[in-house]
DNA sequence: CCATTTGATCGACTATCGTCGATTGACGAT
DNA sequence: ATCGTCAATCGACGATAGTCGATCAAATGG
């Protein structure tokens, strides 16, 4: 009964880093329950910090696919990537000992 | 429909940051497999990292009381909080937009 | 072609993090 | 009292993070 194996802690990890920020879980919480793409512009809006930061947090977000991109014209769409809504928390079962259904494969 | 209040949004952001690390989720779920406490010496051996550095991620991780701690002599003996077993992927779902049963107070 | 709008990127600054080795402090055994 | 053992704390180091303002790039409209 050893640990997790580190590649795997790893990738839990980097999930968990992605939403280890207020900003990022209230971004993420807007496009999950604001199921329509929403531009950066409107993210801004209801963020309360500014342009350049709201990017940056976005490029995060999607690295780790919580949210997809999609240009349209001069402005990007960012939607909530539906297949971790039912993915993540099972990694946090998976980290806190509960027994999981199947195997936690993303996407 | 705005995002998460920003207080909310912070405390789920601790939880989170708490398990940002690939050596803590190591160490949590590995006490969360054992359900049986654990010396700071015996993860030491399965952690494969330092005593001052499990030490110090012992310590985040009970300061969000992830993890239990409870002096026996002159050792320190860790274990896994089941409060938070069952609170901390509800978490989760929270950020994620999915319904939850409850409200997800934890303690 | 030029001006605007939208969002990505850059550079800088501060703050925090993960790790280590060394030290300290508490306890138990001799 | 002294010596080990165990774990917490300290100090330091390099690395990374969050935010901002400014600049850049691409697409649109006149």
């Amino acid at each position: 009964m050893g640990p997790l194996p580190r590649a795997e802690a790893e990738e839990y990890a980097s999930w968990f880093k992605a939403l280890a920020d207020a900003t990022r879980i209230q971004i993420v919480s807007l496009l999950a329950r604001q199921r329509t793409p929403m531009s950066v512009g409107e993210i801004v809006n209801a963020s309360g910090v500014g342009q350049s930061t709201v990017s940056h947090h976005l490029k995060i977000l999607a690295e780790v696919r919580f949210v997809l991109v999609e240009r349209q014209g001069t402005s990007s769409l960012y939607r909530i990537n539906e297949n971790c809504v039912s993915c993540f928390p099972t990694a946090a079962d998976v980290v806190m000992g509960n027994p999981v259904p199947a195997a936690p494969t993303c996407e």
